[in-house]
DNA sequence: ACTCAGGTATTAC
DNA sequence: GTAATACCTGAG
């Protein structure tokens, strides 16, 4: 395949840090000259900045316009959304400042539900390593300016992948779990095309959470970052849950702030704009 | 050697 | 329902 480019100049929050580490990511690396590569459905794509232009280069399997205008969200106003999210108090104001230049990604849900679940107790490092090596183990070989990248594997591709075989490729214990899951997938005991046309993120959420690995903050991870796009959701882990405490709970011991207080809090607080507040206070609080 | 990291599943009150 | 505990692995 060719390579394509599309230039888009004067774009408003559109910082290449912000978007590609504040935590939705697993798959994009910087470069040398600080442009970053990923690799996206069927895509290998370069995004670099540079004063008021932005530059996508790369191997699109279709027309890499429409491929970016989807991935990176282009058509949502963030503007806006800032504006009401800053209105809010004087915290939001400041992590909003810091991660002025976050795009929530559409990316794939089949990519988001494994990724997730490999996140579980891990780190980032690690987790990176461990998609990269599933990757290139299962996955489809691009070439693009004449290095290897490796497309993530289709559930259909890891069907007979064997607990084994992921136990070698340092899942940990989460090996049974994306066995499992993958399973329930391919044998469609879990419809995830049909969770998309499904508006009732409650009822997602509870399917979700029937697949092995998949708790409470990877189901809201896979909500809010796969292209199912909920953004009222409201992850829950342990830096949310740290700056949460710091800010309106402020007890002692965070560890022992209860869910549900925090939920209460983000609704009330943030309402349908939960996921994006909580983007923001995360990479604000985690200092990325 | 030992702790910790984007939690979940299991077991026990 | 809510609380305690084990769990792969590798970096610091």
């Amino acid at each position: 395949m060719k390579e394509q480019e599309y230039v888009i100049k004067d774009i408003d929050s559109f910082e290449l840090k912000d978007i590609f580490d504040c935590g939705q990511c697993f798959r994009w690396n910087e470069q040398k000259d600080k442009s970053y590569t990923g690799v996206f459905k069927n895509n290998v794509v370069n995004v670099k900045k540079e004063k008021n232009k932005v530059i996508f280069n790369g191997i699109c399997e279709k027309n890499i316009k429409e491929t970016i205008e989807d991935y990176f969200d282009l058509n949502r106003d963030y503007e806006k959304i800032k504006k009401q999210l800053a209105n809010i108090d004087k915290y939001m104001k400041t992590s909003i400042q810091y991660g002025k230049g976050i795009r929530i990604l559409n990316q794939d849900l089949w990519e988001m539900i494994i990724s997730f679940i490999i996140s579980a107790n891990n780190n980032i490092p690690r987790i990176k390593g461990i998609i990269e090596r599933l990757a290139k183990e299962f996955g489809n070989e691009i070439i693009y300016r004449g290095k290897k990248y490796y497309t993530f594997p289709t559930a259909e591709q890891l069907k007979d992948v064997t607990v084994e075989e992921y136990r070698k490729l340092g899942l940990g214990f989460r090996d049974i779990r994306l066995y499992e899951t993958t399973k329930m997938i391919v044998e469609k005991k879990i419809d995830i095309k049909e969770m998309k046309k499904n508006p009732n993120t409650i009822e997602v959420r509870e399917e979700l959470l029937t697949l092995s690995g998949v708790g409470p903050k990877v189901a809201d991870c896979i909500l809010l970052f796969s292209d199912l796009k909920r953004f009222e959701v409201f992850p829950i882990d342990v830096w949310v849950r740290r700056v949460m405490n710091d800010l309106y709970i402020k007890k002692e011991d965070e560890t022992k702030v209860s869910k549900k207080q925090i939920e209460q809090i983000a609704k009330e607080k943030f309402g349908t704009l939960a996921g994006l507040a909580q983007q923001y206070l995360f990479y604000w609080r985690r200092g990325a």
